[in-house]
RNA sequence: GGUGGCAUAGCCAAGUGGUAAGGCACGGGUCUGCAAAACCCUGAUCCCCGGUUCAAAUCCGGGUGCUACCU
């Protein structure tokens, strides 16, 4: 089946464009966004608006509840069932968003079969080593020496996950080939938008002005309400950590309004050169605040293309 | 006008004679179960000129700029 991949830094203009293939492909959108995807993080995740959902089924947006976590092996499964069911009904399939991760696990043959993880397992092993990211690789090292060799000893996360894998009964870790076999069942397109550098930071510094003024800070205070602390997913996401870390510090709101700023640039660069590295990429540089037409042509003739083409 | 202080990377900043810490930003990168996460890599010869010395960001003299206080 066909499914269509749209992709591009936060605050590049996705979801616009996203809806506007939805209408004129007779498409459906399922969403790649691993903090848009949970329930009442509406504001600082920038989610689509109601009026933006009216005019494109949105899929993952808004669905899962906070307090329940859902980890890329959950999204694996979920979206790959939207996305047959939605070319079931002979829709387009688009799956739009920024999180790597998520595209990797939907485009690739990934397998997440491996016993899922366990932080109670790996609060003990941590503790085991006294906290020392020195001894908890020598403990990988002592399992997996080519494991040990392809984490940095200072990742104490990736370190503990590997160790986990390894004493669930994994003799070896795979060697993750499978990020270069495509999902079989898939004939994808992607599509990357991109814009200037400074024209991104400048989109990123409004977007940030605006979500404060949408009322980032109220929907912290409802979420802080409902029981979640910054130890939740909910509150882990850029502009809900700032901002529940100035409200329980007592400093003033606009504080985290520049680390909400500087965090989004950093991810917004992590995002491209993440992108970066898919050969099958088809970049389209956009411009300016409007609908860029001309480059949604160009978009439009690559899809064309593709669709011409077999499966 | 006088007196004192300061002048080190885009920013903050350590270093008081032996050949430039650190932090932040910017840029680059890794990526298989919380990924909006976690982790890694990258930059200067120290305002300018002259002097002392084997050796100066560090001492001396002169300039320039900023700053504080005074008149």
């Amino acid at each position: 089946m066909k499914v269509l991949f749209l992709t591009g830094p936060t605050a590049c203009g996705k979801t616009e464009y996203a809806i506007r293939l939805a209408q004129d492909y007779n498409g459906e959108i399922v969403s790649a966004d691993s903090m848009q995807l949970y329930k009442y993080m509406d504001i600082g995740s920038a989610k689509p608006t109601p009026e933006e959902r009216a005019q494109a089924k949105h899929w993952l947006v808004d669905e899962i509840d906070p307090k329940t976590p859902f980890n890329v092996s959950d999204y694996q499964k979920t979206a790959r069932s939207y996305i047959a069911d939605i070319a079931g009904r002979g829709k387009l399939p688009i799956v739009s968003g920024g999180t790597g991760l998520y595209i990797n696990a939907l485009l690739y043959d990934m397998d997440f079969s491996a016993p899922k993880g366990d932080d109670g397992f790996r609060q003990r092993v941590w503790q085991e080593c006294g906290e020392d990211p020195r001894k908890v690789h020598e403990r990988l090292r002592a399992l997996d020496p080519d494991a040990a060799e392809a984490i940095h000893p200072n990742n104490v996360k990736r370190m503990l996950r590997a160790i986990e894998r390894l004493e669930h009964g994994e003799a070896k870790l795979a060697a993750f080939t499978d990020i270069e076999t495509p999902y079989p069942d898939y004939d994808s397109l992607l599509i990357g938008l991109d814009r200037d550098r400074a024209e991104l930071y400048d989109r990123i510094n409004r977007r940030v002005d605006k979500i404060l003024e949408a009322g980032l800070e109220e929907e912290v205070r409802s979420l802080m309400a409902k029981g979640f602390t910054s130890k939740d997913i909910a509150m882990k996401g850029i502009g809900y950590k700032e901002v529940i870390d100035c409200l329980s510090e007592g400093r003033p709101i606009e504080e985290a309004a520049e680390l909400i700023r500087k965090n989004t640039r950093h991810y917004a660069r992590r995002q491209l050169i993440w992108l970066r590295r898919y050969p099958q990429m088809h970049w389209v540089p956009l411009q300016g605040d409007a609908f860029d037409e001309e480059a949604y042509g160009r978009m439009k003739e690559t899809i064309a293309t593709w669709r011409k083409n077999g499966r």
